[in-house]
DNA sequence: TGAATAGTGTCTATAAGACAATATCCC
DNA sequence: GGGATATTGTCTTATAGACACTATTCA
């Protein structure tokens, strides 16, 4: 059962801090979460974005969104988003960034704290195919800085055609890529973005997609291998035009934090 | 002049926005920042806590905090905080992490974007003893975990004597470490806890109470001189009943971002 | 002179980059 | 067999850790 702001539960002796802090005086900000959800597909990066159909920026392109109950943990707002507006479940979640800037909505003051969620290509696929939303794209993301500047992005459809986001969404699009490459190298975070089973080289191509160069391969594949992140199947590639690669494994470490 | 959510400036056609989001039916968290300000004195990392003159957790230690203004950005509501509860001005802040747990304040949904600063110890000394205030406490802070592992942290005042944090605090300022941790080794954020001029043993302390572990002095200083993150002074120290090491500045280096 | 820390030089271990050689699939 | 990519091995280079040695201040 919701509690009301004003009809709040009160140990005695609170009143000095609802004179400081009188709802009816003070007008709240709105809160919400927007979700940056990746993945990696035929080595570009990719996000998914949802078509404005009302306004402001009607037509413009937005991140999946939505406001945080007054009950509702900010993690499990960005997690019902997720499952209702995208059909997904289970996926690695995690807090980005608050973005708080007053002017962001022409509406009123929303502040948005926004996620990013990472998750393999055909996983996604599915979700978007089973939406069967035809106000649904997976753009490609391009990066016009280098590193971890962060800054704005761009969004291009499968045509070529730049989508126009919708309210800052390009900088929180941003902020979502310079955190993925920032944790890159020292975090499993790119397994995320394969299926079960995936080949070194399929690894890789999800790391020089991220990071917007290439990377060495062999140097990547002894880092990999010496990680002890990965087990091998046994299993091999098949139906491919030259020597099939084996098929690798995550195995996630017991968090056995090392200070050399 | 803020403009309230009662009276919003609306496009037409946004009837449909507001019949979802309509203020009276689904009543809004309050927003609120936390400031955690650390620094590193005597080879110990230190944050600043208040204590708790009011119920809720009267008489435990909180962050210096304060709600977020219906029309003010969310980073200048914690450089104001900054500046009315502490003093400072013009120090490295940065945005940190938001806590949204329903359960966090008692009083009513309080959703906290939680930031860090970092400043040098004399000017925070010079800072508490501007304002008098005998509810300031500079704690010393203790982390059961090691690495990057977060979690709750205990604080300790100078006579040793663990001081009870109010709310969720003892999460945030291990958030707090743990992100000062993360950054220590690609970011010159250790600099922000030094003064204008300092030796590179200082500066080793520094990263050594940050880590928690004592690191390579050799290595260090070779990688610090490497960097062209300082230059020397070519002035020394004083008073010392060793050799004077030789004092350094701190040269900020322009943002090109490398990718090897 | 001795205690204490600053600063330099050298050797070793580890990880990355470069590149060659061999392996294995499909056509 | 030829084309393509996988996989292994070796050499070189850069950086970190270990450690010895010299330098400089004050008591």
């Amino acid at each position: 059962m919701p509690r009301r702001p004003s009809e709040p539960i009160l140990p005695h002796s609170e009143q000095a801090f609802l004179a400081a802090y009188d709802a009816s005086k003070f007008p709240r900000p709105s809160v919400t979460v927007d979700l940056v959800l990746l993945t990696v597909e035929n080595e570009s990066l990719r996000a998914l974005l949802l078509k404005r159909l009302e306004h402001p920026d009607r037509d413009r392109w937005a991140l999946p969104g939505g406001f945080v109950g007054y009950d509702e943990p900010v993690d499990v707002a960005a997690a019902r988003v997720l499952r209702d507006k995208v059909g997904l479940e289970g996926i690695f979640v995690e807090q980005l960034f608050t973005f708080g800037d007053p002017a962001r909505d022409p509406r009123m003051r929303v502040i948005s704290v926004a996620h990013f969620a990472l998750v393999s290509p055909m996983t996604l696929r599915r979700a978007i195919d089973t939406s069967r939303s035809n106000t649904m794209s997976l753009a490609t993301i391009r990066i016009p800085w280098i590193g971890e500047a962060d800054g704005p992005v761009h969004a291009i459809d499968s045509n070529g055609t730049e989508l126009p986001l919708a309210f800052d969404h390009a900088h929180i699009l941003g902020k979502a890529v310079a955190r993925l490459r920032g944790r890159l190298n020292y975090s499993p975070i790119a397994f995320e973005l394969v299926g079960e089973e995936f080949t070194l080289r399929s690894l890789q191509q999800v790391h020089e997609a991220i990071l917007g160069h290439p990377v060495n391969k062999d140097a990547f594949r002894r880092r990999i291998l010496a990680s002890g992140q990965t087990s091998p199947t046994g299993k091999y590639q098949s139906s491919v035009q030259h020597r099939p690669a084996e098929l690798y494994r995550f195995v996630r470490q017991s968090h056995t934090s090392d200070h050399t």
